[in-house]
DNA sequence: TCTTTTTGTAAAGCATGCTTGACTTAAACA
DNA sequence: TGTTTAAGTCAAGCATGCTTTACAAAAAGA
């Protein structure tokens, strides 16, 4: 899942450090989500979003629907 | 994290089953989200989001600014 | 050039998200 | 009353999110 935490990042001028002290993360934490890694947990895209006083929307690009089933009983 | 997965699924009529179903996840998972035992990855936010029709923000409930810190090297 | 800052990456470990299978209870219904 | 459906929960197990410590390499600045 992309997102543009590189480029509203670089927009403020932050480090990477910068910006996991404003998020509460570290450094590694960022850098992941930015190098794409993995996604954010629910809690952390609210803080992410808060942060840059955007959307969760405006900030990660949506999935594409995977269409995974699960075998439900 | 609340949520209003619940009232969501009332309003449509859907079992427990029908909305894990429709979101590709098992029963189990539909559960805990409305008994609020965790809270959804963000690209199972995006499906739910999707499914609705509705932002992640009108259905999911900002936590309540933890303020933990990271130590960050 | 030398030094500092920033970024990338790795490994180990703990926490959380999600699975399957199984069982219980309550409500709906024949 | 007996059967079925829906909801709640538990346990074990695997996948993902995030931590700390550590090191390497690139970029920025003296």
């Amino acid at each position: 899942m992309k997102n543009r935490l590189r480029v509203l990042r670089a927009e403020r001028d932050w480090s990477q450090a910068d910006l996991a002290q404003a998020l509460g993360v570290s450094r590694q934490t960022v850098n992941a989500l930015e190098t794409g890694k993995y996604d954010p947990s629910l809690p952390l895209a609210f803080k992410i979003a808060d942060l840059f006083e955007l959307a969760i929307e405006q900030i990660f690009e949506r999935p594409s629907a995977d269409n995974q089933s699960a075998s439900n009983d």
